[in-house]
DNA sequence: CTACCTTTGTTGTATAAACAACAGTTGTAG
DNA sequence: CTACAACTGTTGTTTATACAACAAAGGTAG
């Protein structure tokens, strides 16, 4: 759907602005979308993003700051963030031995379980992108984004 | 930059994946620059996000639903962001004659003048992006993005 | 007029984000 | 060895978000 439909606007100042509040938005409507599915999972998407990233990087563990990194929002607080998903048993953290200001944040198995869970569900929505684009304009979208950032 | 750097990420799955990631942390990556300067004014992006619908339509009040209509992000709370904005005597809110359930919001002169000094700021925001993509690269990423939602 | 449904906003509550101050650990220069 | 800076995480506080329950006004059917 036509931003001016999804905002009832009229007009936008030129193709610069429409593309900023485009990107803003698609964002919000994607994160919105993903957010429903996983909190029948009882994850937020961030949660899901950093249980993501530990099984990327499985068995090797990750600190604090790795996470920090690879996460699609600046951090509020990987700390709290981290500890929710040990209260759920979805990842282990220890003291690392070598530095002991480093904590080793390893996903469990019920968190690869989890995971493997939601695949298939987040899987629907892909294919349901796959419909709208071709991989080709997916592509030439991937391009124009990342050039945007520069 | 690459996503792949943003996110010290070696691989994605395929370009499907790569451009919802893409899209959510490059919206992410602006919305973060955009708060940054608005701060400054002691605006949260929403807040500001409300201002503009509202200049909008000026001299024409909105009401609460319209302006949740209108704005980007999925309105946590209309009523408690309105209410912010009036504090700072940035807009007005009177009841409405007609049908005394809805609220006639307004943008004050103080409000027009906060926006009218933020318009150059903003501007220069614009014209980085100005000087990343072409216009009709602009109009590609938004058709793309357009027809991802439909 | 009365009962009931819809529209429009408000309020309460639990959770998360933003940001800064703090604390323990390590490395290093003298 | 000591002092100091940098690294790595934690905690406190304020503000915003999500969601649901609620309330008041308006519209409609009998």
């Amino acid at each position: 759907m036509k931003l001016e439909e999804e905002l009832k606007q009229t007009r936008f100042k030129d193709e610069y602005q429409r593309a900023m509040l485009n990107i803003i938005f698609t964002g919000n409507w994607l994160e919105v979308g993903a957010s429903h599915v996983l909190k029948q999972y009882d994850l937020s998407s961030q949660q899901f993003n950093v249980l993501r990233i530990l099984r990327g990087s499985y068995p090797k563990p990750l600190n604090l700051l790795d996470i920090q990194e690879r996460m699609m929002d600046r951090m509020s607080n990987a700390t709290r963030l981290v500890e929710k998903l040990r209260q759920k048993a979805l990842l282990t953290r220890k003291q690392c031995d070598a530095n002991r200001r480093k904590v080793e944040i390893e996903i469990t198995e019920k968190g690869l379980a989890l995971l493997k869970e939601l695949d298939p569900v987040m899987e629907k929505n892909h294919r349901e992108l796959t419909k709208k684009l071709t991989k080709d304009e997916a592509m030439i979208l991937n391009e124009l984004l990342d050039k945007l950032r520069d």
